[in-house]
DNA sequence: GCTGTTTGGTTATCCTATAACATGGCGCCA
DNA sequence: TGGCGCCATGTTATAGGATAACCAAACAGC
């Protein structure tokens, strides 16, 4: 098993995604299964459409693609069920912040406690985690009172790869 | 000046909300006026539908009340620009995960690192600052060589005052 | 008065997401 | 093997969120 560790940074510009999508994939297949649901071939498309990179993509943006691709177009609500049950699934993330979506290349079971890095640059994601920060997040819940059922904690800047190619433009 | 300290929690339920609301709206003008602005009667009526309650609330919410209150219908165009004039002010803060608008009751000049409490029963939004959480977060994005410009915070959960209600209800 | 900026109106369009209802497939088991 | 129930998807329609492009009025400063 080649997988990532739980906590991931951002993927080298350059890197052989293809095992990358493989993993996911798997994955997706182990979820669906433990749940005794199924990786039906629409909801596969869909997800190797999301993992096709390390970007967050709109769910209108996968339906092009599709269309682009399969040939036939689907319905909106089609794609939004797939990725939904992706969702459930684990293996594909929101990132609220910017209405998409994005493949879980950080296998982290349940666990939500993951802070998400978006590249306003290039649109990629990483998820990594840091137990103190949702620690601190749930002391600061606790004390105003407020039972916490979820922290989402999405940063928005620039990656390591951008800065490089910046700089190296420049 | 009655301003709450820039760590505020949730209002209790029945509190007498007038102050609150001149309190904001106090903030709009000097915040306005600082920048030479206006905060002319349109931006005005859409910070007080805003700031009316401490639930954050959506744009066209914000247009159907004024169409009730005000008679005439406006562009959606118009309640989004009165808005981000006002989130530009920093007196509304935008809660990304539910694409809403809430009225800043807790002054904290231009510092963003706040916790937004987001109470999924009543609505109710809440801002508390914890350093701590937002050095930690910085401290994993610079080790994921990630150039963080702005961090989100927001917490689902129940607030307090709901927690009590569901109890005496039961 | 002229000029530039701020503000907001008008119209149109795009993106995001879900409701409601109908159909086909598959496993189960009696 | 017929019926039940759940899962998955299709179809159609609509709700909800946001912005582009263009134009006109209001106001500040010289």
């Amino acid at each position: 098993m080649p997988s990532m560790p739980a906590t991931a940074g951002f993927a080298s510009p350059g890197h052989d995604h293809g095992p990358c999508l493989d993993d996911v994939v798997e994955r997706a297949k182990a979820a669906f299964d433990r749940e005794g649901l199924r990786l039906t071939p629409l909801r596969r498309h869909v997800l190797e459409e999301i993992a096709q990179s390390h970007r967050a993509v709109g769910a209108y943006e996968v339906l092009e693609n599709l269309a682009r691709k399969g040939g036939r177009r689907l319905a909106p609500i089609s794609v939004y069920r797939a990725i939904d049950s992706l969702v459930a699934a684990g293996v594909v993330h929101r990132l609220e912040s910017r209405n998409a979506f994005f493949a879980c290349h950080a296998p982290h079971g349940g666990d939500r406690r993951q802070i998400i890095l978006a590249c306003e640059q290039c649109g990629a994601v990483a998820e990594v985690t840091e137990k103190a920060v949702f620690q601190g997040i749930a002391g600061a819940a606790k004390a105003a009172s407020f039972d916490m059922r979820r922290a989402l904690v999405e940063v928005m800047g620039v990656c390591g790869g951008c800065r490089t190619a910046e700089g190296a433009a420049t």
